[in-house]
DNA sequence: CTTGGAATGTCAACAAGGCTGACGTATTCT
DNA sequence: AGAATACGTCAGCCTTGTTGACATTCCAAG
């Protein structure tokens, strides 16, 4: 049972290290005029190329208005490829243009070298735990979305 | 080495857990028309109390402008006591009324609540090394400015 | 074959919470 | 006396989230 004190200095810790680990991209980001939310976008669609729209939703958690709006942005600066689908011709399907993986490749690189000194610093044993606990923080309804993205591929819930 | 593979996985579980880490905390402020800006305020103020507005500024690491709304409603609304200072008229001292006390009582237990249940599952050995590679993680001069807190009340650079 | 629901896009309006720039006012330091 | 510090405030802008409403296209089930 940590005491209270101890349980304060890793909420601070999480909100320090938060903060650390968005600064080089969201500076790199800034150069483009883009945000954090186009980051996000541009990480989910290098992760799972040909991803759908609803996807990224269910994986992002904001609503379709939201990530349109960024989506729109990137694909109209010709980073993200928006194809219809074949199968079900409703869904998007989207994918990083060269650009676009230029631009998730410099964002990724930056943001792995933090992590990666983090890791360095730490030992590897560190990692395993921080890892562990990590997971154990997410959320666990919107982690299974994540996690089955492959086979289910999530409801649409409507703009409620 | 850790591969690139396993990066990107630490990257994703800080972008789930950092979610579902501020997901309690943003619906208790919700309910009382608040937000992410005014719980680092209240807990930072918690944390230290007679604090002076411009520690806080460097802790928190926002412009004035944008701290003093967020200061000005916990204020207005009788959650947080400002106090001229003695020594040095100019500054502001900041603690908690008995509403604020209770407001950060309330979000802290919630927040710890989903921290501590992550320590217990992940176990004593991965809480350490969680903490080790947050630290490492953080951005070193902010972290700086906030452990001299103590000694040092760090410079206002002005508007700028 | 019709009809309901799913997947997507879009318009409009609004709010929180960042930011810059520019001032103003005490107060303290040099 | 004058410069610098601590704080507050007005105004305006941006990103990124929200709700609500509506249109289109398409799939699937009755």
């Amino acid at each position: 049972m940590p005491t209270e004190e101890k349980l304060m200095k890793g909420i601070e810790a999480m909100f320090f290290a938060y903060r650390g680990f968005t600064q080089d991209p969201d500076r790199i980001l800034a150069q483009h005029g883009y945000g954090r939310a186009h980051h996000r976008a541009i990480h989910f669609i290098h992760r799972w190329p040909g991803t759908t729209v609803s996807n990224l939703l269910s994986i992002l958690g904001v609503t379709k208005q939201s990530l349109n709006r960024v989506l729109r942005a990137l694909i109209e600066d010709g980073l993200v490829e928006s194809a219809k689908g074949t199968t079900d011709k409703r869904e998007r399907h989207l994918t990083l243009t060269e650009a676009g993986s230029a631009l998730e490749a410099q964002l990724s690189d930056a943001q792995s070298a933090r992590v990666q000194e983090a890791y360095a610093s730490a030992g590897p044993e560190a990692v395993a735990g921080f890892e562990r606990v990590l997971e154990a923080m997410m959320d666990r309804y919107l982690f299974r979305h994540y996690t089955q993205l492959g086979d289910d591929r999530g409801t649409d819930r409507g703009d409620t």
